[in-house]
DNA sequence: GCAAAAGTGTTTTGTGTACACCCATGA
DNA sequence: TCATGGGTGTACACAAAACACTTTTGC
């Protein structure tokens, strides 16, 4: 059913990928990681050298792999970045969403890699959806020489997706600015240490609105989770602010 | 290595359960169905006869059928209810979840049905839980002569589960109370007609916690979701409450 | 001294809560 | 007319929003 062909430069190769036997059929996990810079919140996109289209990283669950350690795994696998904050936030099903912009046979096709047509490969996933946080400023260190590209986009112009994630996206963003936490998004997103301006900046992004300076740091210091540090001078000519960081790091 | 029985009194046959050809392995679906009673939240729960365990009706999903689809017609399938308002709040897939209390084994041995001990039935389920909203006062028209039994209980008092239901509960409640919505709540777990205070008397319920009448009242109204009907009259020696009902039904 | 940006103080507005009072109802 | 429970008005506390002023920094 699975003709194997040599792609051992690669972590996990894409024929172990399509052989069934450690994997749960028809399910798989998806991650979104958000990162934030200079007034703009990005997604980190995944592109197969050979492909036209960009996809979230995500990947199969072993049979004997809770859904959390896949996404973890599968995080891992493709971008090299461990211990993120990872959420789940929605499990999607519908039977068309693998039907479009599905890049499975072009890619297997690629790589002459010959697989039975009605092979679940190429049906429809139940993908349970997640998301991370991460400092933008660290991301600089992800290995691009993998088997595929990787480069941030900012949420509102995303390129070409592969299958439905950009709609994956969208939902993932609803639940980050649904669910706030000032203190989980603050603290994941952001460098240890970091100015009021910055943060308020990061959840005037996020929520697509505009604070107050005065209102928005009376609000974030009376919930006592900021440490207050030393003052930055940057040489401009004005007030040094404050640097902060969180008390719970 | 499925050995099939007659079992045709059931509208779903356990033996066509366990066929795997249309169904998607290891997945299921849950639904927890909400309702409220007199100061009490409830869920309904079902039982095979030959069981000790209870647990929230549920089934599998099939390659051609979509998650939400799934969870609606197995909500039909076990209890005769349909067109509930159902939502998804979670995926469960921890490994160990279906370990503790599966009654797969009893179940399929009590009825003489010999399934391949490495079947995907005794492995773990990743299960994606949804919850209904039903009006308690028509529940009584639920087919009680199903292959199961069903009752209501309260959701402090669970019996003993299957796997990990009570958890699927808990969760259930707690995305409940999370994201309370005065329009959806309401409008679902009453009757078209209600008094101000059974709607006070649902939010305290669910919420847990007690509201002045009066600025319930100017709290709910200011909504501008309610439509003021005729008076109520109880024939007890007070005044009269208005009957409201939402707007959107 | 001046402009720019940060920090802090004060006033106003709005919302949630507590208390008080009046009204309808049937015995 | 009385007890009971429903409806409405008002006062207060607190937080959010708006506005104003002071402080720091480098030229």
């Amino acid at each position: 059913m699975i003709k194997k062909v040599d792609d051992s430069k690669n972590k996990l190769s894409l024929s172990e990928l399509i052989d069934t036997t450690g994997f749960v059929e028809h399910v798989s996990v998806d991650c979104i990681i958000f990162g934030f810079n200079k007034n703009e919140l990005k997604v980190l996109l995944l592109k197969y050298h050979e492909l036209e289209r960009w996809s979230v990283p995500g990947g199969f669950v072993f049979k004997n792999e809770s859904l959390d350690d896949a996404a973890a795994r599968t995080l891992y696998e493709r971008t090299h970045l461990e211990n993120l904050f990872l959420q789940q936030f929605y499990t999607f099903g519908d039977v068309e969403r693998t039907d479009q912009n599905n890049p499975h046979r072009e890619l297997l096709k690629s790589r002459n890699i010959s697989v039975d047509a009605n092979h679940w490969i190429y049906q429809r996933f139940i993908s349970t959806a997640y998301f991370a946080l991460i400092d933008f400023t660290i991301s600089h260190t992800f290995p691009d020489t993998f088997n595929e590209t990787c480069a941030w986009f900012s949420v509102d112009e995303l390129p070409k997706m592969a299958f439905d994630h950009d709609v994956v996206i969208k939902k993932g963003l609803d639940f980050l600015r649904k669910n706030l936490d000032y203190n989980i998004v603050g603290s994941n997103l952001l460098p240890e240490k970091f100015t009021m301006k910055e943060l308020q900046t990061l959840y005037e992004t996020i929520l697509d609105e505009k604070f107050r300076r005065n209102n928005f740091q009376r609000k974030i210091l009376s919930l006592n989770i900021l440490q207050r540090l030393e003052k930055l001078y940057t040489g401009s000519a004005n007030k040094a602010p404050y640097l902060y960081k969180f008390l719970n790091k």
